[in-house]
RNA sequence: GCGGGAGUAGCUCAUUUGGUAGAGCGGUAGCCUUCCAAGCUUCAGGUGGCCGGUUCGAGCCCGGUCUCCCGCUCCA
């Protein structure tokens, strides 16, 4: 464990130091748990967006893509639950460091005088907590606590902190004018409710049949209590979901279906399965009917990295009801056991949805490796981020033995015949092998050196990032070779 | 949020009991070499996290604060 914690730490600082992720506003000492990416960390980034991106829309042929709005009608919030579910008082004891919530604190307490017989002693202290919980007065439900002697069932002690309330929710003010509570707007604390609360546009307007899916990437916010190990825990974080919208009935089948996919997703990258597992849930959220974690086994244990949710009609019918407007599909296909159409129902929801600042970090911590290449004469090693080729910032360097005797010219060109297909890179100071180095530690799987010898055939080497072996090929055939490993 | 630890150059660290900060690596410019890092020279870079206090004088002592790390807690 000790180890993962530095390899851990050593991750951290090799994408600082060669420019993948910086924290957020470092020359003002950072903001907790946001970071940037920098020059290299936001090329990776992306391409693992647009490689996800491509696998669930552009091959396949039920699943289309939107991009919608950060903003949302205060009412989405509502009827999703966020509103009710992220917004509870909560309570801390010093002793035990257990954290409550305070109605639950209460309840647990009115229960004891209960048993005990004290029915009026309960009623009466439920009463008093719902009036002040519906003042926000937590000064007097602090001293409902204390004079009541609830104590913590961990350490028997009524040694409190004072009250406090955890918004999950950014909220921030929509309109000029400030300080109106009917201005308040949330940032989405997930991207799904913009799938859903488009279902019937991109249903109809794409004459989408049943069952379908609707992907989406974007940003979503929370104010997590604590948020920290990098960027597994973020307050701003980018999501990649898809939602899929199925008959009811069959959802269970769904479900299965893409926690298969998924999972093959993941392996085809050429991830390995024992760093994978599925964990799942016994005890479901609310809206969820089944639901697993995908885990991937990051230098500080098995975390969750993806999640498939079957998540029932929840939210469609959430919407239903809030916005007063029907969410219901017609479907056309015959049922075979009553040899009549299924009709209108509101469809049920399969959900996939992965992190991709965690799928970053997945992909990095997996890719960092710290080789000894010592001979006996000579102590030599190398840090080497191995990406697969097509999620890698840089694909190809161009470097010339020598920066004079025109080979820098040579390598100028190969570099503007390749530029429109792949990143290329070019770099002429400092040795050969140094130059290799650096190109290992940004994960650039492939190297291209031009020597004197290519003044004479026009050929050039190649060598490759992960076994470091060199061949010599035609510059003429230097693009195919690249585009096809990617 | 609680407990513990830490914050000196981009990185890793040093500055013997408080007396106006140094090195290696890295970077830069050049030389030399030329297929797997660390040869020579040049230059740049620090209001010692920040604020305040004690002192003739503070990186070093005291208080506060911020950030990061570890553990707990929390986690749709």
């Amino acid at each position: 464990m000790a180890n993962d914690t530095q390899l851990f730490q050593a991750i951290i600082s090799h994408a600082k130091e060669y420019g993948f992720i910086f924290p957020s506003s470092e020359i003002y000492d950072g903001l907790q748990a946001v970071y940037d990416y920098g020059q290299m960390g936001s090329e990776l980034k992306k391409n693992i967006k647009d490689h996800w991106w491509k696998s669930m829309t552009q091959l396949r042929d039920d699943v289309v893509g939107i991009d919608a709005a950060i903003f949302m009608h205060p009412t989405t919030w509502k009827a999703s639950g966020h509103v009710d579910n992220f917004n509870d008082p909560m309570i801390d004891n010093r002793d035990s460091n257990k954290r409550y919530r305070v109605d639950h604190l209460v309840e647990a307490h009115a229960e004891t005088l209960k048993a005990a017989g004290k029915e009026k002693e309960a009623a009466s202290l439920v009463t008093a907590m719902e009036s002040l919980l519906a003042a926000d007065d937590f000064t007097g439900l602090k001293k409902l606590i204390e004079e009541n002697r609830i104590n913590c069932a961990v350490s028997g002690t009524c040694n409190w902190t004072d009250i406090r309330q955890f918004n999950l929710m950014f909220a921030t003010e929509f309109g000029a004018t400030s300080g109106e509570e009917d201005n308040k707007v949330y940032l989405r604390p997930e991207t799904a409710q913009g799938i859903f609360v488009n279902f019937l546009n991109v249903q109809k307007t794409g004459r989408m049949k049943v069952p379908f899916g609707i992907a989406q990437v974007g940003k979503a916010f929370r104010n997590e209590i604590v948020a920290r190990q990098f960027v597994f825990r973020m307050r701003e974080f980018e999501q990649m979901e898809m939602q899929f919208f199925v008959r009811p009935g069959t959802q269970q089948q769904w479900y299965a279906y893409w926690k298969e996919q998924r999972l093959q997703w993941h392996l085809a990258l050429g991830l390995p399965a024992e760093k994978y597992r599925y964990h799942d849930h016994i005890k479901l959220a609310h809206y969820a009917d089944a639901a697993c974690d995908i885990e991937f086994d990051f230098p500080i244990g098995f975390k969750e990295l993806e999640g498939i949710h079957s998540r029932t009609d929840f939210d469609l019918r959430q919407h239903q009801e809030y916005s007063k407007k029907k969410q219901q599909y017609f479907d056309n296909d015959v049922d075979p056991a009553t040899g009549k159409p299924y009709g209108n129902y509101i469809p049920y929801v399969v959900e996939t949805s992965i992190g991709l600042d965690r799928m970053f970090l997945a992909v990095l911590s997996h890719a960092y490796q710290e080789q000894d290449l010592s001979t006996p004469d000579k102590q030599d090693s190398r840090v080497v981020l191995k990406f697969p080729p097509k999620l890698a910032p840089i694909k190809m360097a161009v470097l010339p033995l020598n920066k004079k005797d025109g080979l820098p010219e040579i390598a100028l060109d190969i570099i503007n015949t390749c530029k429109q297909d792949f990143r290329c890179f070019y770099e002429e100071k400092d040795s050969i092998g140094k130059r290799y180095r650096r190109m290992d530690a940004l994960g650039t799987p492939f190297c291209v050196t031009v020597d004197y010898q290519t003044k004479e055939d026009q050929t050039v080497t190649i060598r490759h990032r992960d076994s470091m072996q060199q061949e010599r090929v035609p510059i003429a055939r230097l693009r195919d070779l690249v585009n096809e490993a990617l």
